[in-house]
RNA sequence: GGAGCGGUAGUUCAGUUGGUUAGAAUGCUUGCCUGUCACGCAGGAGGUCGCGGGUUCGAGUCCCGUCCGCUCCGCCA
C-alpha cells in the first residue's frame, strides 16, 4: 500500500510515483486547488490536488482533519517561491493522482498542531490522539532507542535477559504492594513486584553470572511528577564483582547512551560520599549544574541563641547558602522563599544582605560582630550577595536549604546547560525513625565491616551502595549484596527481625544463601526518568504511552473499575461496602 | 493523611464591586477563492459556568460540602 513514509519523501524521489498513507494534518482549500498536509510517524508532506483530476479533487473537497488517506502521486519540485524551508519535505510536494479514504474521522477533541497547550486530562482521555502529535511520538521513539541501546550494550557484555515473575510474594518492608487475590488459594494474595530484587539475586546463586531485564515494577504509593505506580526499570546483577566493576561498566553504558542519543561526551563521573553530598548540597542527589553550595556555620554560632533557630546550634545543623548577586532580592521574594522552605519544615529563613554601605539583616542584632565577620569570611560573601541561613535538625536544614538551592538556582537562571553526572557512595546502612532501624537502601545491601560491627554500631554502618545521579535526578542505584548468611542475620537482627520472623518472611532466601551464593551486586536504572531527562520532559507521563493520573486512575480506560459480584465471589473477596458501577 | 493552584463553548482562555441576553481566539459548519503551508474573505451554529447545597431581590462571581486534574509535603526499603 505504501512506498514511503510522509516525512521521508524528498527530492530523491523527484518525478517518481509514490504511495503514502497517513492522517490529514491540515487541509487548505483555495477553491481552485486544495493542499493536504499528510502526517505519519515520520513527518509531514504537502499534497497538491488539482481540479483537472476531478475524482481526486472531489475526494479532497470532502476530506476533513484526521481522515486516514492513501494517496498515490507524483513527487514534483515546488514552484519557485513556494519552497518551505521550515519543513524537512519542504522542497517538494506530491501531486495527487488518486486519493483513497481509508477511514473517516470525527473532528478531534483538541487540535494536534501544537500551537496551544492542551490540558492534560483531555489529552489522557484521548491518549491515542495525543500520541499522534509529533512531540509525543518523538518521545516514544527516543524511549525505544534507549531500551534498544541498553539491550545491545548488555547483550554485548555477556548479560542474559531473564524474565522474573509478575505474580510473586508480598514484601513486608518497603513500599505498599499491589495485591492480586488468588482464586485457587482463597484468602491468599500474590503481589506485583516492587522490583525483582530477590529473584535477580537468586539468579546469581543459579550461576547466571550476568543478568539484565527491562522490567515493569509496581508500587502502591502516592504519585508525583516523576513517579507512576507502574514504572520500568533496567535491572542488572553481576557475580564475582566489587563496586568498581559494576560502576565502571554502568558508567560506560550511560556515557555511550548520551553519545548515542545526544552526541554528548560525558566526563568521568565524580564520586561523592553521601555525607559530602548532604554537607555541600543538602541532598543525596545533588544537581551539580547549580553553582551554589551549603556551608556549615554551626561552630561559629555555637554560643549564639536566637529566635529563628528552632534548636540550639549545637544539636542540629546551622548552614548558610550564599547567592552571588542575590542582594537584589525584594522583601516579597524573600518572603516567598521563607514560605517555600516552610514546606520542608523550616520554621524560618534568616538572611544577610551584603550592601555596599554595610550588612542588612533582621538577625544582625542577635549576632556579635566577630561572629558575623567569621560567617562572611567563610561563605565568601561579597558586596551585592545575599546569604540565607537555616538552623534546625540536620534533616530539616538539609531538606530546606537543599531545596532552596535548587529553587533559587532555577529562579535566577543559574542552572548551567549540559549534563552533570556523579556517583553518590557510602550511604548509611540504616536510618533511625519511629524508635527502630530501617534499611536505607534495602535489607540485602552489604554493609562495610563485619556482622559484629553492624550489630554493635548500626548508626556507623556504611552500605556498599551507590546511586548514579544526573542533573539532580537519581537515575540508578545499586549495591553489593550480602552473600553471607551471618551478615544477613546481623542485618535482620538490627532491623528488629528476630530469627523466627526472618525465617517466616525470608526463609527461602536465607536458605539459598547457604547453598553456595557467589559474591554479587547490581544496579537498577529508572528507564522513565532517564527518558525524561533525555527528552527534556517535565512529567514522567510524557514518556509513558498510557500513564495514570495522580490518583492512579487511567482516564482512557477508567481503570480501576468496579467488578462483577460474581468475580469477587470466585476470588473469595468480600467488600465491607460493595460498590456498583455508576 | 496534608498544603497550594485550577475546573466557563470542541479546545485555550477572559469574565471588574454580586446586576440586563456569559465573551474572545481557535476549531467546527455554509458560501467564495488556482499556490497556500497556523492560507484568506463573508456568514452561521455552538454553554448543565465540574456537581450538590446555602446566602441574596439577584450567584460564573460570596459561603459550605463534594468530585476531578496538576504541583508539592508525608509516603516511595
Amino acid at each position: 500500500m505504501r512506498t514511503h513514509y510522509c516525512g521521508e519523501v524528498t527530492s530523491k524521489q523527484l518525478n517518481n510515483t509514490v504511495d503514502i498513507c497517513g492522517w490529514v494534518h491540515r487541509r487548505r482549500d483555495h477553491g481552485g486547488v486544495i493542499f493536504l498536509d499528510m502526517r505519519d510517524r515520520e513527518g509531514i508532506v504537502q499534497v497538491v490536488v488539482n481540479p483537472d483530476n476531478a475524482e481526486a479533487f472531489k475526494t479532497a473537497d470532502d476530506v476533513r482533519s484526521e481522515y486516514v488517506l492513501h494517496i498515490k502521486g507524483q513527487v514534483k519540485p515546488r514552484l519557485e517561491g513556494t519552497v518551505n524551508a521550515d519543513m524537512k519535505t519542504g522542497e517538494i510536494e506530491i501531486v495527487a493522482d488518486s486519493i483513497d479514504v481509508l477511514n473517516k474521522a470525527k473532528t478531534p477533541p483538541f487540535p494536534l498542531d501544537g500551537h496551544q497547550t492542551i490540558n492534560e486530562d483531555v489529552r489522557l482521555k484521548y491518549r491515542y490522539i495525543d500520541l499522534r502529535r509529533p512531540e509525543m511520538l518523538n518521545k516514544l521513539a527516543t524511549r525505544a532507542k534507549v531500551t534498544h541501546y541498553f539491550r545491545e550494550y548488555l547483550a554485548d557484555k555477556g548479560f542474559l535477559d531473564v524474565e522474573t515473575p509478575m505474580l510473586t510474594r508480598a514484601t513486608p518492608e518497603g513500599a505498599r504492594d499491589y495485591l492480586v487475590p488468588s482464586r485457587v488459594h482463597q484468602g491468599s494474595f500474590y503481589a506485583l513486584p516492587q522490583s525483582p530484587q530477590q529473584f535477580k539475586q537468586m539468579l546469581m546463586m543459579s550461576g547466571v553470572d550476568r543478568y539484565y531485564q527491562i522490567v515493569k515494577c509496581f508500587r502502591d504509593e502516592d504519585l508525583r511528577a516523576d513517579r507512576q505506580p507502574e514504572f520500568t526499570q533496567l535491572d542488572i546483577e553481576m557475580s564475582f564483582v566489587g563496586e568498581r566493576d559494576i560502576q565502571d561498566l554502568m558508567e560506560t553504558m550511560i556515557r555511550g547512551l548520551l553519545k548515542q542519543i545526544h552526541n554528548v561526551d560525558l566526563p568521568e563521573f565524580p564520586r561523592m560520599t553521601y555525607e559530602e553530598a548532604m554537607q555541600r548540597y543538602g541532598s543525596d542527589k545533588p544537581d551539580l549544574r547549580i553553582p551554589l553550595e551549603l556551608v556549615d556555620v554551626g561552630d561559629l554560632m555555637a554560643s549564639v541563641e536566637f529566635k529563628v533557630f528552632a534548636e540550639p546550634a549545637k544539636t542540629g545543623r546551622v548552614a548558610a547558602l550564599r547567592v552571588p548577586k542575590g542582594g537584589d532580592m525584594s522583601r516579597k521574594v524573600i518572603d516567598e522563599y521563607t514560605k517555600f522552605v516552610g514546606i520542608y519544615g523550616a520554621k524560618g529563613l534568616a538572611y544577610i544582605k551584603v550592601n555596599a554601605d554595610g550588612l542588612q539583616s533582621p538577625i544582625l542584632k542577635f549576632l556579635p560582630e566577630d561572629v558575623v565577620d567569621a560567617i562572611m569570611k567563610r561563605t565568601g560573601a561579597e558586596v551585592g550577595d545575599i546569604v540565607f541561613f537555616g538552623a534546625d535538625s540536620a534533616h530539616v536544614v538539609n531538606e530546606a536549604l537543599g531545596a532552596l538551592r535548587v529553587k533559587v538556582g532555577e529562579d535566577r537562571g543559574l542552572v548551567e546547560a549540559g549534563w552533570k553526572p556523579l556517583w553518590v557512595v557510602d550511604f548509611p546502612m540504616f536510618e533511625y525513625s519511629d524508635k527502630r532501624w530501617y534499611a536505607m537502601h534495602h535489607p540485602f545491601t552489604a554493609p562495610h565491616g563485619t556482622p559484629e560491627d553492624v550489630k554493635a554500631n548500626p548508626e556507623q554502618a556504611k552500605a556498599r551502595a551507590y546511586d548514579m545521579v544526573l542533573n539532580g535526578s537519581e537515575i540508578g542505584g545499586g549495591s553489593i549484596r550480602i552473600h553471607d548468611a551471618q551478615m544477613q542475620a546481623a542485618v535482620f537482627a538490627t532491623l528488629g527481625l528476630d530469627e523466627q520472623a526472618a525465617q517466616e518472611k525470608f526463609g527461602y532466601f536465607l536458605e539459598a544463601l547457604q547453598y553456595g551464593c557467589p559474591p554479587h551486586g547490581g544496579v537498577a536504572f529508572g528507564i522513565d526518568r532517564i527518558v525524561m531527562l533525555l527528552t527534556g520532559s517535565s512529567s514522567i507521563r510524557d514518556v509513558i504511552a498510557f500513564p495514570k493520573t495522580q490518583t492512579a486512575t487511567c482516564l482512557m480506560t477508567q481503570a480501576p473499575s468496579v467488578v462483577e459480584p460474581e468475580q469477587l465471589k470466585e476470588l473469595g473477596v468480600k467488600l465491607k461496602t460493595p460498590r456498583v458501577e455508576k
